[in-house]
DNA sequence: TGCCGAAACCGAAAGCCTTTAGGTTTCGCT
DNA sequence: AGCGAAACCTAAAGGCTTTCGGTTTCGGCA
């Protein structure tokens, strides 16, 4: 058959075919994708670097939606600033529920990303934070991004008690806290976080 | 050959020869333990429920080392109590780097995690917080402990810059921090929400 | 304009994995 | 003493990742 007139493959065809297979059934694979995009399985390797350059692809498509603007110097006080860029970056892996637990198990260390990083880091510095505070601060939030958007991934049913009896009261507060309990628990985090973290200010 | 006089498998054993393949290489598969313990790989089968399963042992078994003694109910205040526990959730984690990926996936779902559950609800009660209030707290502080752990499954190589040139503010507070990353970011997120949930109290 | 190396896809296959099924021996209980 | 269940083995199906050589087409260069 040889090659095609015209490209059947490109790495942004390979990403969306493996994100819409995540999307649907919460994992991909090589010869799916390829049987999605009507070729062969070896075709696809032509173009990325494996598998785990797939997971890579994903990574970078779904953060690649986090707001970089939400940073952007202006006169919006700092803690603002950090605290729109969170929810932003929460946004992006809640945008892919099923697509979180093959990405938080490490970073998001693209380019793009680490560019938004360097602002944070500059807004945290321009605010009168001490050099050896920044880097924490910016961990920790990172922390409760992921740790949260970890929780959005875990099935309704971890919270669903099969024993109601043997544990009352935290059935009870099951029982009394709304549907989103996921958002709730992120901005009480996020709040708590940024409003101790204001006190290392120099 | 037909049944041994002893049996050679348990999921005892078959649950410490997968913690010992995902220690030392970060992953295991069944054919691995099943050489691992002398035996077929079908054999394992009979043991336990698929893959899955094994996973599933894994995670009861890192995290039997949670300290439930942290939640017990003396004289201490109800924060220093949770703090506790939740550097504890951690520690048990990070006593497996590796097993992490592996195991944030899905939450916790043995009856002895849930007793601890089931105290710590007990704890905010008494404590005087509402019963709407109490699982957004719980929550919040499991994705606390498990962003931390996510993080310190990360190699330390993850935020070495390609290019210092282009991030110079966040390659210098990378330099600023010293070794114990995770460690401050942790307690400085830890202190941080429990501060901010104090003021829930009624 | 003609050629040639590189690019893009196919076909095939190696080697791993998970899981199931059917045999054989031993154990524990009646 | 006997019988069902348990524990292990052998075998095999089917999927996945990855590699390799073959074939056709493209793009640049003489």
């Amino acid at each position: 058959m040889g090659r095609p007139s015209k490209p059947l493959l490109d790495r942004e065809r390979i990403t969306t075919a493996a994100l819409e297979l995540v999307d649907a059934k919460g994992d991909f694979s090589v010869p799916r994708i390829a049987a999605k995009l009507g070729v062969q399985t070896g075709s696809v390797y032509h173009h990325v670097d494996g598998r785990d350059g797939i997971v890579e692809l994903l990574r970078e498509r779904v953060a690649a939606a986090i707001d970089p603007a939400t940073l952007a110097r202006d006169e919006r006080p700092w803690a603002e600033a950090l605290a729109d860029w969170a929810r932003s970056y929460r946004a992006a892996f809640a945008a892919h529920p099923k697509a979180i637990p093959l990405l938080t198990t490490s970073p998001v260390r693209a380019p793009r990303v680490l560019d938004q990083y360097e602002l944070a880091a500059g807004l945290l510095l321009d605010a009168g934070f001490a050099l050896p505070d920044v880097m924490p601060v910016i961990i920790g939030l990172e922390n409760v991004v992921l740790g949260s958007a970890l929780d959005m991934a875990a099935p309704e049913a971890m919270w669903e008690l099969a024993d109601e009896t043997a544990t009352p009261r935290l059935a009870a507060a099951l029982a009394a806290m709304g549907a989103g309990r996921a958002d709730a628990a992120f901005e009480l985090a996020l709040t708590g976080f940024l409003a101790h973290v204001s006190t290392l200010r120099r």
